[in-house]
Parts: C-alpha cells; structure tokens; sequence
DNA sequence: TGAAGTGTAAAACGAACGTTTTACATTCGG
DNA sequence: CCGAATGTAAAACGTTCGTTTTACACTTCA
C-alpha cells in the first residue's frame, strides 16, 4: 500500500467516524504514519485532502451503483450501509461543515450529487424502459432518505425504501 | 428579548449555517451581543448550549408537523425549507460532527427522532383509519430524503416526496 | 443601606489548530 | 558514485480553541 493511498485511506476513516474540522493533522499523520512534511507534499493541505477523499469515495460509491434494476440499487445501499455504517451522506456533511468555504469541498459534493442523480436517472428510465424524470426524482429522494434515516433506523431503511420504490414502480408502469 | 432567547437564536444560526466545530465561542459571544462569562453562566459551556438549542428547534419544528394528513406533513416541510434554508437536518448534523461524544448532544438526537418518528406514525394512522408501520417507515424515509435532497435539488424536493407519499398511501388504501 | 444578582470588558489559561521549516536518513536511476 | 527523489523526526510558526478569571458597573429589593 503506497503513501498517497494509505494517507486517503486513514483521511477517509477519520473525516467520516470524527468530523472533517474536529479531525486535527497531528491525528491524520499518526493514523497515516507518516509525516507531517510527506502529508503536506502529498496533499497539499486540508481542504484539499477532504477534496480528493470524496472524489475516491465517488468513485468508489459510484461503482457500487452500476447496476439495472430499481430494486438492485437499494440493495447496493444496503451492502454499502451494512459495510461501511451509517452516518450520514459524506458529501452533505462535508459541505455543511464548511458551509460553503473551501471551493474544492464544494466542487467535489456538486460533482457527486450530479453524477448520483443522473445515474439513479439511468436505472429507473433502463427498468422503466422509458425515461421518468418525476419517478426518477422520487426514487432519489427515497435513497437519500434512506441513507440518513439509517443513522437511527439502521440499515434496514434500505429494505424499506426498496419496497416503497417497488410500490412507486409498479404505479408508473401502466 | 431576553439574554438567553439572544444566545439561543445567534447560536441557532450560528450552528447550522457553518457547523458546531467551526463556530468558535468569540464569534458566539459577538452575535450574542454578550460577553463570555454571560454566555457562560447561562448556557454552561459549548455542547450544552448545542444540545439546548437542539431542545429549541425540536420544539420548533414538530409544532410545524402537528396535522392530520400526509399531504400537510410534507407541506410543512416544504414550508419550512423554504423559510429555514435547506443545509440537511442539524441533528444528524450534529451528532456526525461530534461523532457519539457529547453525550447531551447525543441523547437531545435521539429524543428528537424518536419524537419525529412516533409523529410521522401518528398522522400516517389519521390519515389512513388505521395504524401501518411499514408505510410510515416508508413515508418517514421520503420525510428524511427530501429534506437532504433539497439541500442540492431545492425545497422542490417536498413536493415530489409529497406526490411519491400520496402513491403509497393510495396503494396502502385498499 | 447593603447584599445579592446580573451584566460588561478584557486579560489570561494551557492546549490544539493548520502549516512550514530545519536537519537528517534512505533509496535509486544515470 | 553522485545527485535527485522520497521519506522521517521534531521543533517552531502565529492563530485560535474552549474556558476561567479579575475587576468593575448597574439594578433590585429586603
């Protein structure tokens, strides 16, 4: 494992069990084991590490979502909720905590949220057979609710939105 | 307005417009328009001020949701979001900034949202003729997903959860 | 009249913040 | 074999953190 991976890897843990502005460096290089210098040349600074952790999580979450039917898509939320916990939507959260400082923060969360929407867009009009911009609007609500009433619903939300989203399926489709 | 209703509403917005570790105490004391040791006195120290606040907002916020039909709930929410602002819940905000310490900001959450999920049921109940756990699961998680969604796609986002609530409630009918 | 209560202004506490720097190893391709 | 490149360890930068303290002014009411 290399150092800009093993430094990713700890950022991520950390920003996501603690908070991005309650994690101090000090804490990220003991975790990362490495110094301060080689975090700095790596990274460049705070902001910019958060900025390109939630660029690896994207991907990461993205990837999880190439699937074709509206019912898999809850399923992946689920995987992923029961792997990774439940603490909330990284992205809202590293946006509200800096509430809107931090431009590469900021650009890293609207890319996010885009490609999400457009991809939920994609499964819903792909198991639809058709495009349903309304229906595709629901169905991200209803994964974004999920996501967060897992924080203190468990991640069983997830079951429950499918079954929700399945309801809202059936109705579109005739 | 007195002293403790000033602090309670700079720390409100404080808070939830740059986040809890961000907002240092002088600038609390500032928008107070108090000095620290008044701060102090009446609200004890940081998270205890945070979890009064909470307390407040809860307060707040489930005065809004006291209706009989799922359609109101969700306008209320819609409501809401258009006078608050749509930056995600501060309570789960809260929590995830603070990671499960602070244990007075920890418990004002769960109160919170066991009081917000036992509202949801009630007027799912009054609105259907009879109580339905699934379905007001279900309309919880659209509850929770369109004010997190709107944080990106607008207070519009209650009004599509609204139109999915009013589906499943329909489906849930006969 | 005087003590209690409530407030302000400002300095100070040690600790932690994000970041830079200094000084010194180690690897490794030309 | 030499000079980049890449790493470590540790001190230091000035700032801000949450909190406490000191010293003083004003009201309220027995």
């Amino acid at each position: 494992m290399d150092t800009t991976a093993r430094l990713l890897a700890a950022a991520e843990r950390l920003f996501d069990r603690h908070g991005y502005t309650a994690t101090g460096m000090d804490r990220l290089t003991e975790a990362a084991g490495m110094s301060s210098r080689t975090l700095y040349k790596h990274a460049g600074g705070k902001a910019q590490l958060m900025a390109r952790v939630l660029g690896e999580r994207d991907r990461r979450f993205l990837a999880r979502l190439e699937v074709r039917r509206v019912d898999a898509l809850f399923a992946a939320l689920g995987d992923w909720l029961r792997v990774e916990g439940s603490r909330g939507c990284l992205f809202l959260r590293a946006r509200a905590e800096t509430g809107g400082d931090a431009p590469e923060i900021a650009e890293a969360v609207a890319a996010h949220k885009e490609a999400f929407r457009r991809r939920v867009a994609e499964v819903v009009a792909a198991d639809l057979g058709r495009e349903d911009p309304e229906l595709a609007e629901q169905i991200l609500i209803l994964f974004e609710g999920a996501a967060h009433a897992a924080v203190y619903r468990g991640p069983e939300a997830a079951e429950a939105a499918r079954a929700a989203a399945a309801t809202l399926l059936q109705g579109a489709r005739r």
